[in-house]
DNA sequence: ATAATGTTTTGTCCTAGACAAAACAGCTGG
DNA sequence: CCAGCTGTTTTGTCTAGGACAAAACATTAT
C-alpha cells in the first residue's frame, strides 16, 4: 500500500488539489511524503483524518480552529448547528427506520416503509417520513453514527422505494405545468428530486425527471426540447454555499424568459433569490408554487 | 450573460483547469476573456466549442488535431472506433426503441420495455436488449443524434424499469456469494450496475446496491460491513482511461483477500487484470464467475 | 505481420504569489 | 438584550510558467 497522489485524494475526501496545497502551507497538515519524482504522496492515516476534518467542516466549523487539532479532539467536537428537532408531536418517529437502517435489514425496512405509505397516504408519507429520515440520516452521518456506506445504502434503498411508488400513480402526460426535473453538475443527491416529483406528480403536474449532474447548457437544451414550463432543481447542503448563487445566475441567464426556474432543498436555506428564480425551501412549497403557477396571468 | 470561469467550464465540460490552461498556452485555443482580476472569463461559444471537442477526444481524436479545427471540420469527423456491429441476426432491432426515445414518448418506451421483457425473460433481455440499446444510445450520443439531457432521460427510465424488473424477483436474502455493487468516484454511469445486478440475482447471489461514486474507502467499509464475499465494480468508456488501472490497484489494496473484486463495464475493454482482480468484459462473464466463485476450493 | 525501438504529444503535478468574498469580532444605537 | 454597521482575519480560488512521465504514434528490425 504505496499512498494516495493528490487527485486521490481529492476524490476520496472532496478537498480540492489547491486547498489540500494550502493547508499544508498554512497549517503544516496534512504532510504527505514524497515519491522519487517530487510528488505528494498521502498515506491512508492522514487520507482518514482528512476526512474526519471534511464531515467537521460541513458542519461549519472552520479550518484553522480544527485542522490541527489532534484526533481525540476531532472526535469530540459537537455539531455546530441548531440540534434536530425532538419527534414532532403526532408524527411518527423516524427511529425504527434508522434502527433497521443500521442493522442492513432491507426486507423490514422495505415492509415498514410500505407501511407507512399505505397508512400516510403518499403525500403525507414524503412530507413526514421521507423528508424527515433523510434529514436524520444526514445528522447520523454527521455525528458519525453512521457510516457514508450507511447513507449510501440508504438512499438506493429509499430511491427504489419512491420510484416503485411513483410508477403507481396515473400519467398526468398531457397536464400542465411541464416539469423538467434534474441537478446540476457536482450535486449528486437524488432523493430530493424523487420527493420533488411525487409531490408534483400528486398535483396533477408532468415531471420530465432527467437524473442528477446536468450540466447548465444540457438544462437549457433539455427545458427547450422537453417544452417544459418549469425547471425544477434539488440542491443538497453537500452542494458548495459559494457556489449556488453564480450557479442559480448562469442557469437563469440561459433559459428563456417564459421558462420558470424553482429550486429546493436544504441547499438553498437563508439564500435570497436571484431575480427570476423562485426558492422553494421547504416541500410543501411546491405545492403552493404549483397552485400559484396555474393562476398566474396569460 | 457574463460568461463563465474556468471552473464553471470544468463543470460544464468535463475538461479540467489544467488542461484548459495548457490548451490555451500550446494550441492558442481557448482564447478567454479576462475580468477585472484577470480572471478567465470563457464566452458561451467557446464552452459550446469546448464541449464539441471533448465529444472527439472521448471518440479517440487527439486534441493536438482538432482543438484547433474550423467548426465546420468539427462537425464532419467521424467517430475513430470501429462501427457498430448490424443488428445481430436473431436479435431484436433496437430502432424503435431508439425513435420513441428520440421523441421522448415514455408511455410508448415502457410498453415496448415490457413487451420485450416478458418475451424474453429477463436475462436475455438484459443481455440482448439493455446492454445493446446503452451501447448504441453512447454511439447515438458521439455521432451528434442524441443530445445529452437524451441520454440522461435514457439512463433514467432504463434505470427505472430494470430497478422495477429486479423488484419482481425473489430474494436471495440468504444466499451466497453476497456482492456489493457500487462505482467508483469520477463514475456516475448506473445502467451497468443495474444490468449486473439482474444477472447476479437470477444466478442467484445475494447483491448490496450501494448507488454510484463511492469512495475507495468506504467502498471497503462497506464490504466489511456487509460481509461481502464479492465486490463489483462497474466502469463506462466515459471513466478516464488512465485512471482504471491506478484506481483498481489502490482498491484491491484496501480490500482484505477473502474479498473477491470483479470489474465489468465498457471502461476495462484492452486492459490487463492487476493481481486479485477479475475483469469481466462481458455481461456474460459475470454469469460463469459466479458460476466458478461457487466451485472454489474451501 | 509482429516486436522492439525512438520520437512526439499530452496530462498532471509542482512552486509561490495575489486577492475577493465569507466569516468573525467589536462596536454603536435602539 | 438584540439588530445593524464596520473593520479585521480567515479562507478558497485563481494566476503564471516550468518540469516530467506515460501514452500514443511513427519507424525500423526480426
Amino acid at each position: 500500500m504505496t499512498g494516495f497522489n493528490i487527485s486521490a485524494v481529492e476524490r476520496e475526501t472532496g478537498i480540492s488539489r489547491d486547498v489540500l496545497r494550502m493547508w499544508e502551507r498554512r497549517y503544516g497538515f496534512p504532510v504527505p511524503g514524497r515519491d522519487a519524482n517530487g510528488e505528494r504522496v498521502y498515506p491512508i492515516d492522514q487520507v482518514e483524518r482528512l476526512r474526519s476534518i471534511k464531515r467537521l467542516l460541513d458542519q461549519g466549523h472552520r479550518p484553522g480552529k480544527i485542522v490541527l487539532a489532534a484526533p481525540e479532539e476531532l472526535a469530540s467536537l459537537a455539531p455546530r448547528r441548531p440540534a434536530p428537532l425532538a419527534a414532532a408531536p403526532g408524527r411518527p418517529s423516524l427511529q425504527p427506520l434508522l434502527d433497521l437502517l443500521k442493522a442492513h435489514d432491507v426486507p423490514g425496512y422495505q415492509r415498514e416503509m410500505q407501511h407507512r405509505l399505505v397508512r400516510e397516504g403518499l403525500q403525507r408519507f414524503v412530507l413526514d417520513t421521507v423528508a424527515p429520515l433523510t434529514v436524520a440520516v444526514g445528522d447520523a452521518w454527521e455525528s458519525g453514527s453512521f457510516e457514508v456506506f450507511e447513507e449510501h445504502f440508504f438512499a438506493e434503498q429509499t430511491s427504489r422505494f419512491l420510484r416503485q411508488a411513483i410508477g403507481t400513480l396515473p400519467e398526468n402526460r398531457a397536464s400542465r405545468p411541464r416539469i423538467v426535473l434534474t441537478t446540476p453538475p457536482e450535486e449528486q443527491h437524488m432523493l430530493g428530486l424523487l420527493m420533488a416529483e411525487a409531490i408534483f406528480e400528486l398535483e396533477q403536474a408532468h415531471c420530465i425527471p432527467l437524473g442528477v449532474q446536468m450540466p447548465l447548457v444540457e438544462i437549457q437544451r433539455a427545458a427547450l426540447g422537453h417544452q417544459a414550463d418549469i425547471v425544477g432543481l434539488s440542491i443538497s447542503s453537500a452542494f458548495p454555499t459559494r457556489q449556488v448563487l453564480p450557479m442559480l445566475e448562469q442557469l437563469r441567464a440561459l433559459l428563456p424568459e417564459s421558462v420558470a426556474l424553482w429550486v429546493g432543498g436544504a441547499g438553498i436555506e437563508r439564500l435570497a433569490a436571484p431575480a427570476g428564480v423562485r426558492l422553494l425551501p421547504l416541500l410543501e412549497d411546491a405545492i403552493a408554487a404549483v397552485g400559484e403557477w396555474r393562476l398566474r396571468p396569460g
